[in-house]
DNA sequence: CGATGTTCGTTTGTTCAACAAGCCAACAAT
DNA sequence: ATTGTTGGCTTGTTGAACAAACGAACATCG
């Protein structure tokens, strides 16, 4: 007969107002907020009330502070909300195979993508990536951080937001993974070595805006990956982090 | 020299410390967290300044309750990071190219996958959405929530994790965009008719554990889309929300 | 016996009043 | 010109308190 009432804390309310204020516009990116104290009276709310609500907004990127100073109104950037996703990801127990999946879609379409708007200045950078890989590796030290941050580059390249935020949550969970195949004797020296040649490959399709050949080649990429990962004896279906391993 | 001290305020500090327990897994999910007095006693804080921390992980979704009842851990759900990010895609005027490249590419893809997993409970919540389309069709009520039910649903029984949680917030926005699709007077009709026909075809498919074809119509589907909304002269490359809509 | 009050301890939600500390700008001092 | 100093503004934090919701145990009444 009767649904549960929803109890909704002040707070809560609080958020739900300002969040308004903002998705309809009458908030901006850049506008500043009113002080704690202006909207505790606006509201009819203690400060402290109104705290808890900001906090709620803070941590959902739509307001951001500089330093101790007054709240302003935020673009939230897909960078903040992938780490959350990250963590739900990890506490389900995603698998090797569910995170290689949807690169397998993602990846190479971000590739193709780039090639068609990359900039010399991209160009660039992409290079300077594979440089400081190949120092990286000549000089023993882990290049995985590296690579998460060339396939990043690839999608910011693209330009396609959704891409970006679709994609990120899932690329920095290849960080436990590549770890576990990169310290596996067999692949110790191999697997970055070949990694690195395919990224070549790629930047090469891209200098040629060859869109083609670079989805192409990130397509082999991302395949090799797994077969890296078989090869090895990991178990794809097994979680990629563990929980204790944060 | 010296970079910028980060000056941390202490109901971060919390939130991160219990952060840590949950993913360290010494907290795990159903377990109740002390009350907010003992975490205040044992932080060496007052009870305000526990509570902001705790505002801030009830949001991230690492902490539930039930109805102003103790607080416990919670698996965050692919659901609730969802409106976060497809808050963050409408402030940053994600175009209806973006989301339909990257739906493109990931559509497809998790037909594909539930028709390698359908169950015949499936299979009838399947039909069920469908024929809820019919009837809501018949009496001229919007299917806009409907069609992205289906696609959920797809997704869902492909079971892959990661894939629900990058789709998500990118399924969501097709709402403003369907909406605009089916004001138009030329789609008023055809619209949801070749939509609830594809939807047919995909659900044939999936009886027959044809992930072929599946993949194939769900692709004709999603293009069929675009086509749509070029035929009725909309610019792929605007916003698909506009902020004041919310 | 079962449905309805009553009471009580626990825990969260909220208020009020206050102080500490960081930031900013203006101004004084060397 | 750089370095103190001052004061006002705003956020961060504290303390004590009360209101409101919940759960459970118990009393009451049909």
């Amino acid at each position: 007969m009767f649904d549960r009432l929803e109890i909704v804390p002040a707070y809560r309310t609080v958020c739900e107002a300002i969040e308004k204020e903002i998705m309809t516009g009458r908030l901006g990116p850049g506008d500043q907020l009113p002080t704690e104290t202006e909207l505790a009276q606006q509201f009819g709310l203690t400060r402290h009330t109104v705290r808890e609500g900001l906090r709620i907004l803070e941590e959902g990127g739509l307001v951001g502070r500089e330093a101790g100073r007054r709240l302003f109104v935020k673009q939230p950037h897909y960078a903040e909300s992938a780490p959350r996703a990250t963590r739900a990801l990890i506490m389900q127990r995603v698998t090797f195979r569910e995170l290689w999946e949807v690169s397998m879609s993602l990846e190479p379409a971000a590739a193709d993508r780039a090639a068609r708007h990359v900039t010399d200045a991209d160009i660039k950078a992409l290079e300077d990536n594979l440089a400081a890989m190949e120092k990286a590796f000549a000089e023993d030290r882990s290049i995985i951080a590296l690579d998460i941050a060339f396939h990043t580059l690839v999608a910011e390249i693209g330009g396609n937001k959704a891409l970006l935020l679709a994609r990120e949550p899932i690329s920095q969970l290849f960080y436990p993974a590549l770890s576990r195949l990169f310290d596996h004797p067999g692949n110790r020296l191999t697997g970055p070595r070949r990694l690195i040649d395919a990224h070549r490959k790629i930047i090469e399709a891209m200098k040629l805006r060859d869109a083609v050949e670079a989805e192409a080649w990130m397509r082999r990429h991302i395949a090799d990956f797994r077969r890296g990962y078989d090869h090895c004896g990991f178990d794809v279906d097994e979680p990629v982090a563990h929980r204790e391993q944060d």
